[in-house]
DNA sequence: GCCAACGTTGGC
DNA sequence: GCCAACGTTGGC
């Protein structure tokens, strides 16, 4: 249970743009739009923080020891990250494993969506920190997936590795000139190119830099 | 612990 | 529907 975003509870809906009209007649795994998105990068907390009392913490630790290495990726509550999952995530497609807010922050390991998008059970708890008020059952407000741990990466590869490559190519143009990392750095939930995913990839074959 | 960046709120 | 105030994210 990833708990990446601070809980917050907001009163109305300004930027959701799309609630009313997708969703409500679809079942799960059938009638989306095909999009152009292919691999994702998700954040999570590797690190015990408490909010309001609750331990937010969820690396990619956490996600192995979890029955199947399967989870819900549930607390999301930014509409640009939720319209990811419920929009565009696929079966089967894959996703880099974030860890944030830690000493060295970067990319742990591999996952795979294992379910599409469906209800944040956590929206309508009244005990959980990501309890939306709001939330109808009728009309569900925020969407998680389940994802399934598949590798560690060859080796940790810290953002500031990242960051340089990005910062060395962003004017040039390169693999990770427009990485959402950096350009939508607080983005919890993000689309990840085919390029910017094999050329990451290939990072974990080299050689740490400095 | 600081704070820049940026998303949200809500008065007008 | 603008936008100032406010709150959060998350690197440093």
């Amino acid at each position: 249970m990833p708990r990446t975003e601070r809980g917050v509870k907001r009163k109305r809906d300004t930027n959701d743009k799309t609630a009313k009209t997708s969703n409500t007649s679809q079942t799960n795994t059938e009638q989306k739009a095909t999009s152009c998105y292919s691999h994702w990068l998700m954040k999570s907390e590797p690190d015990s923080r408490f909010e309001k009392g609750v331990d937010v913490k969820f690396g990619i630790e956490d996600l192995k020891a979890c029955e199947n290495q399967t989870a819900c990726w549930d607390g999301v509550r930014n509409y640009q990250a939720r319209n990811f999952m419920r929009d565009d995530m696929r079966l089967g497609q894959k996703m880099f494993f974030y860890h944030s807010n830690t000493k060295i922050p970067g990319i742990a390991g591999i996952c795979e969506i294992v379910k599409e998008s469906y209800p944040d059970h956590t929206q309508f708890d009244p005990k959980d920190i990501h309890y939306d008020s709001s939330a109808k059952k009728g009309s569900p407000k925020w969407f998680m997936v389940d994802v399934k741990f598949e590798r560690m990466l060859k080796r940790f590869i810290p953002l500031s590795e990242l960051k340089q490559m990005y910062l060395e190519q962003k004017d040039s143009g390169g693999p990770l000139s427009k990485i959402a990392l950096f350009t939508k750095a607080r983005l919890s939930v993000q689309p990840i190119t085919t390029e910017e995913w094999d050329f990451i990839l290939n990072l974990e074959d080299e050689d740490p830099k400095s």
